[in-house]
DNA sequence: ACATTATTGTTGCCTAGGCAACATTTCAAT
DNA sequence: ATTGAAATGTTGCCTAGGCAACAATAATGT
């Protein structure tokens, strides 16, 4: 429980003000093993939740039963704060436990009631999420960004880009597979493979496992 | 002035209220002309916006300089309430002015600040924001909806269906140009006129000018 | 009403990359 | 260590759709 402190949520908290807030909160904690969904497609919830270990995936599930990935958890990540503020509440992704799992849960309610012990703590949280839903449209919108290039190659120069922190580094570590990575470009695997070796034939970038150096940036 | 009540920031705030709410935001108004640019790609701002009157377009800006279109806004859509929470407070996308504007601005600070005279308004507020965002969200996942369907005609379809409001209604409206249609799926424009014509030829819709009347759905 | 500009339809060509099929390597579980 | 299952590399084929170029139509401003 005392991890749960330090999830962006809770940034910027007085230590003893957020013991406070977090029992104002009364969060529970479920766990989940390893290949277990912890939240279904179109399900409605009415709590947002904290990884407290472990790590998940979430995928946005096709009717003709594909799935694309969507985003990956880890400790104190946060997820469904942005249905809080949707009608329906109904997840638009399915989460998969990709690890045994701890989480927290806080019932959207919590959220907004005045607490009376530490109600400046309160805004601050409210800012925080804030913060959390807004680095979650700009990770989506980091996509859009990725997925208009013309051509794959383009796609995959983006997406070394980005998350090379705006080519700051020049040396990245891909957080997933080469299958999961074609996933989220929306093209095909072996079209990726071809295009990441083509690459490092023309002296763009080298390719080592998941970690890629990225060499010209004229 | 009136007419920022309206505005989905305000909603569930009883009129009395509202004013005093509205008068300690403080708002101040600008005009924009047409093709006059509200906001650059990029440039940092420390207000929301809400549009009174006319109509405007965010664009994403391609370092090459194509301009992709990520939304439209019309009179009381918001602006800006994003970065809100973000650090630098950098503007993602550059908003046009189609028509002749006026807009209040809302500095972000005031938001945060608790007033005297309407604290719980204040917090209605709060939450109408999260649910500002919340949307302009689910717009940009409906996006990647859409995008991620394989063939221009599936592409197609997913728009239609969302735009049809997920399938309730048969005849929809294209909000915009068949040029900026193709700009929003990321293919080509005489491609979608091409397959537009194919749907037809199949029966799968009606094409009139921007209605389409989706025929089939099994 | 007229002129200018933007939008749309239509055609043909051509290539990026999707797909399937297989071999190889890496990883995970027992 | 061993086995089964993913992940990855690699090849060849083939088509969806990008692109350019033009004509026709519609929208817009003067």
């Amino acid at each position: 429980m005392e991890s749960l402190q330090n999830a962006v949520l809770f940034t910027g908290i007085q230590a003893d003000d957020c013991q406070k807030l977090i029992s104002c909160l009364s969060p529970y904690i479920r766990h989940f093993s390893k290949n277990e969904i912890i939240l279904f497609s179109g399900a409605s919830i009415k709590h947002i939740g904290v990884i407290l270990s472990g790590t998940a995936t979430a995928y946005l599930e096709h009717p003709n039963g594909i799935q694309t990935i969507m985003s990956q958890l880890k400790p104190l990540s946060v997820f469904g704060e942005i249905l809080v503020s949707t009608r329906t509440h109904k997840s638009p992704v399915t989460l998969y436990a990709t690890s045994d799992i701890t989480a927290a849960f806080i019932e959207y309610e919590r959220l907004f009631s005045i607490c009376t012990t530490a109600c400046a703590a309160h805004t601050m949280l409210i800012q925080n999420m804030l913060k959390v839903i807004g680095d979650k449209y700009f990770r989506l919108f980091d996509r859009i960004n990725i997925l208009r290039e013309k051509t794959l190659r383009e796609k995959i120069l983006a997406y070394l880009h980005i998350l090379s922190d705006r080519g700051v580094v020049s040396t990245v570590t891909i957080p997933f597979t080469k299958t999961m990575l074609a996933d989220y470009l929306l093209s095909n695997r072996s079209a990726l493979s071809k295009e990441l070796r083509k690459m490092e034939v023309d002296g763009l970038i080298t390719v080592n496992g998941r970690k890629i150096k990225i060499i010209a940036s004229p």
